[in-house]
DNA sequence: ATAATTGCAAATGCTTTGCTTGTGA
DNA sequence: TCACAAGCAAAGCATTTGCAATTAT
């Protein structure tokens, strides 16, 4: 069963390999935003002898062909999720690390004509919430 | 002449040396997002010196205090500016780097909204607009 | 066939740190 | 005085890269 990234890699002619192909599937199956070091435990469950150095690689690789997306959030390594349909933000759980996305189009068009007010054209924003569960 | 950097050191119990009060001076009369190699060269142009790694230390030693704030926009290198008296957000140009700061009063709200909504707290935000200088 | 990809280890870039000497309160 | 700070170089960490061997088309 092709994963929806190899679908993608395959639409943007990128070239896939067993490699990428385990790589796109690991991807595909997480619900979460793994960093490196996670996605390469996840495919070195499939094929052990998958080096770090080719995660890194597919990971660049499929991220410059817009496939997936990199996020750099507080706290050292970058993390990875598959390019969503509709953009999202994340709310970050400062104690567990635990990733929320939410939309809010309030605050997308705010930001929009915030960018327009100082003379830009909005290309790209970074959102990201820090907070702690409340306990009820 | 005292710098207000220098000033917050001393209530805060900062203990201060002469490179401290070098790179205070710097960073309280820099009105950009220096990174730690163009501070380094700012205060090798006082005291030829000082080495790096003080700069390094110095920074994270303010950044813990509260006394300067440290951002690490897209594109690498940490940044730093002086805590500022009220909260504001940056809007980064995308072909010059250069910084604009905004507040936007709406969003804030907004954002504690999304998170009170999700059941969190909302303990700390990130928000950056990358944009592109509109030509008139 | 042959241009691209892999694995490995070495290199990178930013940042931190151990150690010895120097110094602020 | 003496706990703390500075300078230097070495170490750390995430990520990238050169190179020889392997593989996809």
């Amino acid at each position: 069963m092709k994963s929806s990234i190899e679908d993608k890699c395959i639409k943007s002619g990128v070239r896939l390999t067993d490699q990428r192909r385990i790589i796109a599937k690991v991807m595909s199956n997480s619900e979460d935003h793994p960093d490196v070091d996670e996605l390469h435990k996840r495919v070195s469950k499939v094929d052990s002898k998958i080096s770090i150095a080719t995660v890194y690689r597919t990971v660049k690789l499929f991220e410059e062909a817009g496939i997936v997306f990199k996020h750099d959030f507080k706290g050292g390594k970058a993390r990875y999720e598959q390019a969503p349909d509709e953009h999202h933000d994340h709310l970050i759980d400062i104690n567990t690390g635990e990733i929320t996305e939410f939309v809010n189009e309030d605050i997308e068009k705010l930001q929009k004509q915030v960018a327009e007010k100082l003379g830009y054209k909005l290309v790209d924003h970074r959102l990201e919430l820090y907070g702690s569960k409340i306990k009820k």
